[in-house]
DNA sequence: CACCAGGTATACG
DNA sequence: CGTATACATGGT
């Protein structure tokens, strides 16, 4: 099927913008995206317009919201433009970026893992996760109207696998956790499982509190801290104004703000554009010169 | 082969 | 309450 996508939507710069880490390009201009137990193959075929592998339905039902289509970044840019000159240059180097809305309870233990991780670390980590408890996602359908020269055969042939549910990983014991390199950060996992086995963790159920008190509720997971809470709330819960601060984002704010977070000033934004900060720190002007 | 990685819990003062 | 420190592994 194609779509046609008006507003700022670049799935390499959000390939790599730190906040998924089971995004693949498979093959030049076409990349793959997993939730819950769905996948979607999109290919870029410029001029605003997309050909993706899943139905209309799935397309509305699932990837609407996952890609966050429903709100124009490009307007909230242009209204969150000239505070800064930093912001500005970031803002101009990370258009096509975007939050997305992923699932909590991934989000929740990748972020739990990727304390003190380098992010193609944290990839392998969640990966192996998935290989050793989740479950493989039947890909039979998933395809291109035209099956021309790319077929999606080539990117399917390593299987594919859901990130595991809290049930999946239940029964993992600390060598198996192990064996996934989450290092010191098992027993984190463990306390995440056994909060929402036990119902004292409902990751549905909190999405009715606001902000702050999402913030401390998840904070009660052994492992998640300040960074780690603001994570989820912004990648899985849309909570659009919570912003991670981060060794890349206190750099920035040191070296580029004279040491006063800027974030408070973009309000209901402010999650937002420490995406734009953090992705112009991590891949922009500064790293080209190493 | 050192060095560091999208931090946090814990032990101090 | 604010600050120093240990922490398991993998990627570069």
């Amino acid at each position: 099927m194609i779509i046609e996508v008006r507003d700022d939507f670049d799935l390499k710069k959000i390939q790599i913008s730190g906040q998924c880490f089971r995004v693949k390009e498979a093959g030049s201009g076409i990349f793959m995206f997993i939730t819950g137990e769905h996948v979607v193959f999109i290919k870029e075929l410029g001029d605003k317009k997309f050909e993706v592998s899943c139905s209309e339905k799935e397309w509305e039902e699932i990837w609407t919201a996952y890609f966050d289509l429903d709100r124009s970044y490009e307007d909230i840019c242009r209204k969150e433009y000239g505070k800064h000159d930093f912001t500005d240059k970031a803002i101009d180097f990370g258009r096509g970026l975007r939050i997305l809305r992923q699932d909590k309870w991934e989000m929740l233990v990748s972020f739990i893992i990727s304390q003190r991780k380098s992010i193609p670390a944290i990839s392998s980590a969640v990966e192996a996760l998935c290989r050793k408890f989740g479950s493989e996602i039947d890909v039979t359908d998933v395809h291109f109207e035209e099956d021309g020269e790319w077929s999606t055969d080539e990117a399917c042939k390593d299987p594919i696998y859901s990130f595991p549910t809290p049930e999946q990983m239940a029964g993992a014991t600390l060598d198996d956790f192990k064996e996934c390199g989450l290092g010191y950060r098992a027993p984190y996992v463990y306390d995440a499982i056994r909060k929402v086995l036990s119902g004292e963790l409902d990751l549905e159920e909190i999405c009715r509190l606001d902000d702050e008190a999402l913030f401390e509720k998840l904070m009660t997971v052994h492992g998640v801290g300040i960074k780690v809470s603001n994570c989820v709330c912004l990648f899985a819960y849309s909570r659009m104004g919570r912003a991670p601060i981060d060794v890349w984002i206190k750099r920035a704010i040191d070296e580029e703000y004279g040491g006063v977070d800027p974030f408070p000033e973009y309000g209901e934004n402010a999650g937002i554009i420490q995406q734009y900060i953090f992705y112009y720190e991590k891949n922009g002007a500064k790293q080209l010169l190493k």
